[in-house]
RNA sequence: GGAUCUUUAGCUCAGUUGGCUAGAGCGUACGAUUCACAUUCGUAAGGUCGAUGGUUCGAGCCCAUCAAGAUCCACCA
């Protein structure tokens, strides 16, 4: 089969996808030693575009769940990602695009924790080693499913160096850096309110916990004071906490309490004696003034528990049942002991008042069940140090954030930071290597042999903590730990705007920690995708889009066209099958432009060897004949430096706008319909592989399925890079004269196909006088008009087409002379109005003055232009 | 309680330091059509740029206030 019958009657991408990227994979594309290497073609190459840091560019893909499937928020990301990495690698600049999975502790272990379940199985039937093992073997069965769905996205990665979060150097840095923060003693164990799921028994961290508003009631219980027959009447939320409750506490200046602090009160139901105490915590306009403090429930009572050296009394256990020291209560639910509670209490008439209110409550990101604040001893970072410098490197403008904004959402995140819990009581995770004296409580020492479970040192025994480590923990050091040598800071990185926090601002702390290095230099974040009304794609809505089968149907370029179009930074925005399918047709477009150009070339052209200037044209060299020749190499230029620019500025809504406008409105309407006429051979293989060229960032299967079939090219699309000469010797052949004539020549055309749009059948003579313009292009223009023929006439036709310097007239019946001269009439009066505006503006001498010197010389030459034009509609009126 | 974002054509959205008649895609209307493409071609209609003030020679863009919607953060019992 020849290279050109490959090029297949209709676009058809599910053909052709799968073939392109082993194409790219087996040519070795993505590789990122590419450019490395002496006398290897990209380091040879030529940077007409400038080049990130260190002449380097690098990605780090956001890892993404390696038991998951993509959804079209990561379509997004990679399409985004891909288009950068792409533009670069064309620039000839060395480019990294380092893929990786996440093991994804709690969401990898609800998954399969769920699949345990349904075998009849539980995590306590197992030891943690066991269940890790399983939850491995789970996860490597899976992890190809979402390999390859990054490949049919066109992800160009450097899948030589991929990682996975697990991996033996990963853990490694994060071993050294949790040593090194022992050392510098930020990290510590203590025994803290912890968001507690009791569903999936681990705790969170704070950014985990789904705070909701809802309504609720705010019940009075009513305390006797000890040896008085005086009360105190406490609200509360969560009643039955009373049963931890170890004091009362009202606020030092509240007059009516004072004389209460350090008396006695009795707690319901359990008749425990509980002290007043006086904290500033408390504040004496809300509720009743005064609070009961349940230490171990409830972080701020918590704190006052320490300030007052209050027992802690843990009522409510990590299963999320009442503990044995709730009495008649154990073994009850939250909500049944609540009950419980407020019947006993309304029983013995220490039940007051019963308020609605609107508070807000925590609940579990994954389960959707209530968060209890509990007790339990955890790791600890203390955030205050690493935030300070990331505070400080963001406002040195060491990292620059897109959209801008967010840098300052993220500093005053990073002030009000408290620290950071670690610990995850699952078995899926990275074990923290810290080990406890079996015989002292309180002794742990570092030590990164989390393969055992038991260590000797010193000659005492020590178990290891059978916890994990929070995933952010060690996704936040990725930077550290999976560039290449040369390719840190990374470039950008792109995101999603719901990670700034959890990831982000953890990679910036903890890079700046180890390394003193800010992770990368750029931030670019993306909002959501959302439904095409607007709505958050969700599974229970149903109106979730899986991006594989769009692109079963349509194609993996139209998604990535469909996804990147009409979105800016930051910005959550609907998507809708329709920009897809306008993507597809670009594509279709893009397929048929090389179909025509190839039919025209034949299955034996040779590539051209650059541009002829003036007369001396060698053998293969493209001459730039006709004014649309010069015009649509002029173009060409202008639009790849416009794109280059607009992706640099990280635009790629209207990078790809340009794109699209280039290729159907350029290419294809006119210089392609041009060249049906001219057949200008050497020039339309130009046009087509510059075409290509400056399209593969966005549509790289349909631009590299094309680029193979094409008679003149041996190459990789995905591997060229831009040819400085070529582009010098392109724009040293354009005839700036010629460029303009044809947009005279467009705006010509399209005035004519303006009086011709509504007549029935475009059986029309076109008649013109001493024009040359019109005359040297008279075959073109009679083709693009459609007309049947087109004469030189001495003398003025029937109907005048009114374009400034132009004498043509269309030969038409009356009425339609007619109707174009009440037309005429309008538009003489339109521009009598804009001409009057325009005399107003140059007579205010404010802005002669004060406006720049050129925009009045602008002002001052579109009236003449004006004033010609109502000069000639006058005078055709006049006829 | 604090903060951020959004509001531009019927729909989804662009509009880069303020500058001529505010753009695109889709949709709509009218017309065309034997080969590159019906996944097509041409033409047109459609906007007091959320509201009100202000700054300026000039505001969709800057400032103030307000309205509507979205999101994030926060331990008020």
């Amino acid at each position: 089969m020849t290279k050109q019958e490959l090029l297949s009657k209709t676009y058809e991408p599910n053909k052709f996808e799968a073939a392109i990227y082993e194409l790219w994979e087996h040519g070795g594309v993505f590789n990122t030693l590419k450019g490395h290497l002496a006398g290897d073609d990209a380091s040879a190459g030529p940077a007409t575009c400038k080049s990130s840091n260190n002449n380097h560019f690098s990605i780090l893909m956001p890892p993404l769940n390696a038991n998951g499937n993509m959804h079209i928020g990561h379509s997004l990301s990679i399409s985004l990602q891909d288009i950068l990495c792409r533009h670069h690698r064309a620039q000839g600049t060395p480019t990294s695009y380092i893929p990786g999975l996440d093991h994804a502790g709690l969401e990898t272990w609800v998954v399969f924790e769920k699949k345990l379940n349904e075998k009849g199985q539980s995590r306590f039937d197992f030891d943690r080693n066991t269940l890790y093992q399983k939850t491995w073997d789970f996860v490597e069965e899976n992890k190809n499913n979402i390999q390859l769905q990054l490949r049919a996205s066109g992800a160009g990665a450097d899948w030589g160096n991929q990682f996975y979060t697990l991996d033996d150097n990963i853990r490694a840095q994060i071993y050294a850096t949790f040593k090194q923060m022992w050392q510098d003693g930020l990290i510590y164990r203590g025994e803290r309110i912890v968001n507690y799921s009791t569903k999936f028994q681990t705790g969170y961290a704070d950014i985990e916990v789904d705070y909701k508003e809802e309504k609720g009631f705010l019940w009075d219980i009513i305390y006797d004071i000890k040896g008085s027959d005086e009360k105190i009447v406490v609200s509360t939320t969560r009643p039955e906490t009373m049963l931890g409750d170890t004091a009362i506490a009202v606020n030092p200046s509240d007059q009516r309490y004072s004389h209460l602090v350090g008396q006695t009160a009795i707690l319901p139901l359990l008749n425990r004696e509980i002290p007043i105490v006086a904290d500033d915590y408390v504040d004496a306009v809300y509720g009743t003034g005064a609070v009961k403090i349940t230490p171990a429930h409830d972080p701020n009572d918590f704190e006052v528990g320490n300030r007052h050296n209050l027992p802690r009394i843990t009522v409510i256990g990590f299963d999320g049942l009442m503990t044995a020291e709730a009495g008649q209560y154990a073994g009850l639910t939250v909500e049944k002991a609540r009950n419980e509670v407020l019947k006993s209490l309304d029983k013995i008439g220490k039940l007051g008042e019963k308020k609605k209110i609107v508070h807000t409550v925590g609940y579990d990101y994954k389960s959707g069940l209530p968060i209890q604040p509990l007790l339990k001893e955890q790791w600890f970072i203390d955030m205050k140090p690493l935030a300070k410098k990331a505070i400080a490197a963001i406002k040195a403008k060491k990292i620059r954030f897109y959209p801008e904004s967010r840098a300052n959402v993220l500093i005053s995140y990073l002030e009000n930071l408290r620290d950071w819990n670690l610990s995850r009581q699952i078995p899926w995770g990275i074990p923290i290597p810290a080990f406890q004296n079996t015989s002292d409580p309180t002794d742990w020492i570092f030590d990164d042999r989390t393969d055992l479970t038991e260590i000797v040192a010193d000659g005492k025994t020590y178990r290891r903590d059978e916890d994990v480590f929070d995933t952010w923990f060690s996704s936040g050091q990725l930077p550290l730990s999976v560039m290449p040598d040369g390719f840190t800071p990374i470039s950008v990185m792109e995101t999603g705007g719901d990670i700034l926090f959890p990831w982000v601002s953890r990679m910036i702390m903890l890079s700046l920690y180890v390394k003193n290095q800010v992770p990368f230099t750029d931030v670019y974040l993306h909002g959501l995708v959302l439904d095409q009304h607007g709505a958050k794609m969700s599974k229970s809505k149903g109106n979730v889009i899986n991006p594989m089968e769009v692109i079963e149907q349509y194609g993996s370029d139209a998604l990535r066209m469909g996804l990147v179009v009409s979105r800016s930074a930051g910005q959550s925005q609907a998507f809708g099958l329709d920009k897809v399918i306008s993507g597809r047709n670009l594509c279709n477009k893009l397929w048929n432009i090389a179909k025509f150009t190839s039919g025209i070339l034949g299955e034996d052209y040779l590539r051209y060897t650059g541009f002829a200037t003036n007369q001396n044209r060698g053998a293969g060299e493209i001459s730039l004949n006709e004014p649309v020749e010069n015009w649509i190499v002029a173009r060409a230029l202008t639009v790849k430096l416009r794109i280059d620019k607009l992706i640099a500025d990280y635009r790629f809504a209207e990078a790809a706008e340009m794109l699209y406008g280039f290729i159907w409105g350029d290419v294809a309407d006119w210089f392609i319909e041009a060249e049906k006429v001219y057949q200008n051979r050497d020039l339309l293989a130009w046009v087509l592989q510059f075409t290509l060229k400056l399209a593969h960032p966005f549509l790289p299967f349909v631009t590299e399925a094309i680029w193979q079939t094409l008679p003149f090219t041996t190459t990789i699309l995905a591997a060229e890079t831009w040819n400085d000469a070529d582009f010098v010797s392109a724009k040293s052949a354009i005839n700036e004269l010629a460029t303009g004539e044809f947009e005279q020549l467009k705006t010509f055309v399209s005035s004519s196909r303006e009086l011709l749009a509504n007549l029935p059948k475009a059986k029309y003579k076109l008649l013109y006088g001493n024009d040359n313009l019109i005359k040297s292009n008279s075959d073109l223009i009679k083709n693009l008009l459609k007309l049947e023929s087109i004469a030189t006439s001495d003398v003025g036709g029937e109907l005048p087409i009114v374009v400034a310097g132009r004498e043509a007239w269309l030969d038409v019946p009356k009425k339609v002379k007619q109707d174009y001269f009440a037309n005429l009439r309008t538009k003489l009066e339109a521009a009598k109005s804009e001409i009057a505006a325009l005399e107003r503006r140059l007579l205010n001498p404010n802005y002669t003055e004060k406006a720049p010197a050129e925009l009045v010389a602008e002002t001052e030459a579109t009236l003449k232009e004006k004033q010609q034009i109502v000069a000639k509609l006058q005078a055709e009126l006049s006829q």
